[in-house]
DNA sequence: CATTGATTTGACCAACTGGTCAAACTCACG
DNA sequence: CGTGAGTTTGACCAGTTGGTCAAATCAATG
């Protein structure tokens, strides 16, 4: 393992390209499911040399995790007490969709993890996401409390967006095959905000 | 193997324990991550008494998708063109929400497979599934057009009722641990309810 | 261009895994 | 209770897997 010093040219891009093989195969076959080979080969890479940079299988993937992690939860840190309540609500569920799209293994590397009951993420999720949540489901309670949106349960709200949203990523396999040719991310964003529209707009 | 008569009573007894014990496993490990030996322990049997009913790790998992298939899409089979459009779809997601109340284990086995990209599965997507869903969105369709629920991209209301409820079973985990005391399938029935009559019942 | 630290690799190991098999045991039935 | 089919198991095997290690190769610095 290299010293710890500054992390030299070589360092850099085989961590990288470590990591980004990891994002792949762990994404798509599980941690059980996955063998360091795997990683190795598709980082371009032999196995001693890939031990060379990471410790053991199970650090590639933490350090995979907590790294997802810290974004994961940015689009919800960023709902924003002072905006207008429905169009921070819209707004996160087109970043969240957004994410669906962009960043599909990361959806699919934290479903893997949560479908399987969180084993490694149970901390994690008790401390630093409920707490998030908490806040979050508050800062809902409140405005629904002012009329300013309709009233639901919303902790079940952002339950809501987060399956909706991440569905897209999670379940892509099955949503394409049922689209055909049609590009599922072509309709979902509208469909996603008339429902919320429809669901959250005050009646008078 | 056993012969293939009439079952014995033993070949019953043991053939459901290795069932539900292999639902158990992989529905909390997936394919990869289980062994035969868990399911073997699970199910109170050695491992090569245990390989004396199935012929493989593979065909057990088989059995047990083709059956858990046919249930899963039973619900959406009985949605009524006969019925009121509102009520029908709501009695569907009804259903859907007890089913990953009361059999989480099969919702998490097939999130599990589609997760990982649906491997085993494609076939019958594309299929049996892909001619539901066909037919069901065209009945959805009919309904929006004739005005009897609001306009919705039919496919996505779909994808939006599956996601919604096997979000329940699938990240019970992170559901479980965020709702603290509360159950969230006190809450759900109503919240899922108020969110579909309030995109669907249309406005005049 | 020499030397030293960083990088890479082939050979290897112990644990685990899916699966086999012959021998032993158990059960139902006459 | 004897007998044959049905059931169970310990021992075993070959392939895979995560991980180690010493030796070989490479790159940067003086």
């Amino acid at each position: 393992m290299p010293a710890d010093r500054a992390p030299t040219r070589i360092q850099k891009k085989n961590r990288a390209a470590i990591l980004e093989a990891a994002l792949d195969v762990f994404s798509s076959h599980g941690f059980r499911g996955s063998t360091v080979d795997q990683i190795a080969k598709a980082a371009g890479l032999s196995k001693p040399n890939l031990l060379y940079y990471f410790p053991s299988k199970e650090a590639i993937f933490n350090e995979l995790m907590t790294a997802l992690l810290d974004t994961w939860l940015d689009p919800l840190r960023s709902l924003d007490p002072e905006g207008e309540p429905l169009e921070e609500i819209l707004a996160y569920v087109r970043r969240k969709l957004q994410m669906s799209r962009d960043f599909p293994r990361e959806s699919r590397l934290y479903a893997n993890e949560i479908v399987q009951g969180a084993p490694r993420l149970h901390d994690v999720i008790a401390t630093d996401l409920n707490v998030l949540v908490e806040e979050k489901a508050q800062l809902l309670q409140g405005w629904m409390d002012s009329g300013r949106i309709n009233r639901a349960h919303p902790k079940h709200l952002l339950f809501s967006i987060w399956s909706l949203t991440q569905h897209y990523a999670d379940f892509d396999a099955q949503v394409r095959t049922l689209m055909g040719e049609e590009d599922p991310f072509d309709a979902a964003p509208e469909y996603l905000e008339t429902l919320y529209r429809r669901m959250l707009t005050p009646k008078p």
